[in-house]
DNA sequence: TCCGGTATCGATACCGGTATCGGTAACGTA
DNA sequence: TACGTTACCGATACCGGTATCGATACCGGA
């Protein structure tokens, strides 16, 4: 019970092979009933077509690949859902790839997606080694370095300034009275968009003759647990401080809750700030500090990119899209 | 600036074709100088192999097609990642496919998976229409059912019964003390497993003489945020419970914070129970009940059982693998 | 010198579609 | 009757790999 082919649905139909397949794209130059003896057979034997044949002809596919980080943390997810939206109606078909943020698994997924001939490339951030880039030169179709800013783009590049994110936030909280900083995140050798948050911020508190207070960051993944255990850590030593800028906004709430069984007033004792403005944060019985970040619309972005390049050319379409995230200090 | 095809790295080797072929596979049959000048030729060109090519002739792909109603719930990214993480070293890649809870959405999402020819199937749930079943029965993969129980399985079937741990939990509940019941959920037309705890719940109640006091129920996508605006709007109408069942955790959170921010003593006075065992539920400032669902270990079994069954075939596999969520009641 | 075995390589067919082009039947028209 | 036009259809080539089988060169041994 092998998939039947298009020559066994024409055979079926009492028709050539080539006549089967004009008549299931509804192309002219093929008769009523022609067609009705083929669609019904197609029907019958359950025929679907194959890609592969498809693709292999048509010297290209329909394939949209994508590189992401991580499936863990809710915001990558949010991107690629920006993606297929966009994509929906255009014919063309995203594929997921997951690097862990090991850039030696980045490229090795890289070359696989590769491997399928996709019509364009979306990966995550700038900062792929001398050695992706070079397998990245080599092929013709768009490549989008998404969600970041911070570098030279090989391509199309659609993000947000990270860096500026965190200065941004770090001059919003010195503005709103907040002196004594501490830090608190996770993984920042492997997630660089978090360390250039974390640079950015440090840079606008240097600039006010501010620097970090304290400081906890621990190797494992971004978690609201992770938050609050390294929140609760960081508290027992006793630091006087008054604001906490968290990695992301999953830390963040950790943060908070940690805040919370100790029973330490937020924001008038601390004020906690994240970073990517998480649905959860507007849910929170306290609002906390936080960058929206459009992921989104990031990714719709891209998706409307790739549509137009492959529509129209590369000729007059932007190199960067640039997206600002808007900050919001809550009800402190 | 094309991507080079094997014909091209063959002639800058000055080699056939075929002689290529069995160099870059690292065949037997080819002498050391014809290894080494294709390898050099190939980095030099930057060739990457054709999976079309080579699926098509081979007739079988390595890829193993999976079918998730969604990515903006947490839940599904972790499916997706513990079938990636499943899937590791075997060769064989997942791709993903969103179907937004769509039966419809859904069919033409599978059809287009298969139009790809993969070596497996993995959908969510049992509910599919029978058009959609019938477009299953003709093909002679692997299918595999995951994260529900309760229905007739097509092929293979791994995951737990909704119904009863929605059963459960409302046992456990009413073991514990609880007496007057409400519950807020959303989307039950379309998140079927949502539906069937509620029901699960419904029968234990119904087995002590019990019934819902009240029940909320909004047609949107279920957050943090839809939690703690339908529990507000709930309690606001003053009526006397002592627990809240949840369609999920992301609600159970913002029905906790709901309660917070209104002074209500969780558990003491309304104990909040969700479902899932989010990573979320463990740092929340105030436990709350919920059941642990086997995410990642179900995502991991279906891709060990799609590892096993393409390597040895389907004799003497289990058709189908039931997972118990642990029900935790908090610290209440 | 001839033969058999081994190492290495290439020509060909095929996977399942579609583009292309040429063929045939039916019909109208000069 | 001869011819052109139109509608419909099918044979063939090709996409880029790999399986298969046969060819060739070279070696040692009889």
């Amino acid at each position: 019970m092998r998939q039947p082919t298009l020559e066994e649905v024409a055979a079926a139909a009492g028709v050539s092979k080539m006549t089967a397949s004009r008549a299931l794209r509804g192309a002219a130059d093929v008769s009523a009933e022609s067609v009705a003896k083929v669609r019904a057979a197609a029907e019958r034997l359950g025929y679907v077509g194959n890609r592969l044949a498809l693709s292999l002809s048509a010297r290209r596919t329909n394939l949209v690949s994508v590189v992401v980080p991580s499936m863990s943390n809710i915001v990558f997810p949010e991107v690629v859902s920006g993606i297929t939206l966009g994509l929906e109606g255009s014919g063309l078909q995203a594929v997921f790839g997951i690097s862990d943020y090991d850039p030696d698994k980045e490229r090795e997924v890289i070359r696989n997606m590769l491997s399928w001939r996709p019509a364009a490339l979306i990966i995550t951030g700038l900062d792929q080694p001398e050695e992706t880039l070079a397998l990245l030169r080599h092929i013709d179709i768009p490549v989008i370095q998404l969600m970041d800013l911070d570098g030279e783009p090989l391509d199309f590049n659609i993000g947000l300034s990270h860096h500026a994110a965190g200065a941004a936030m770090g001059r919003a909280l010195i503005a709103a009275g907040r002196r004594r900083f501490g830090y608190i995140g996770s993984m920042l050798g492997r997630d660089l968009r978090a360390a250039k948050r974390r640079e950015g911020f440090a840079e606008a508190l240097r600039d006010k003759g501010l620097e970090w207070i304290t400081s906890s960051i621990a190797p494992d993944a971004s978690s609201a647990l992770l938050g609050k255990q390294l929140t609760g850590a960081l508290l027992a030593g006793g630091r006087d401080i008054d604001c906490l800028y968290y990695s992301n906004d999953d830390m963040a709430a950790g943060g908070l809750f940690a805040c919370m069984e100790l029973g330490i007033s937020v924001p008038s004792d601390i004020l906690i700030a994240g970073f990517n403005g998480l649905d959860l944060a507007d849910a929170l019985p306290v609002q906390i500090a936080t960058s929206r970040s459009p992921r989104r619309q990031m990714g719709e972005a891209a998706a409307h990119l790739v549509r137009r390049v492959l529509k129209d050319g590369r000729e007059g379409v932007e190199r960067v899209i640039a997206f600002t995230p808007d900050i919001v200090l809550g009800n402190g």
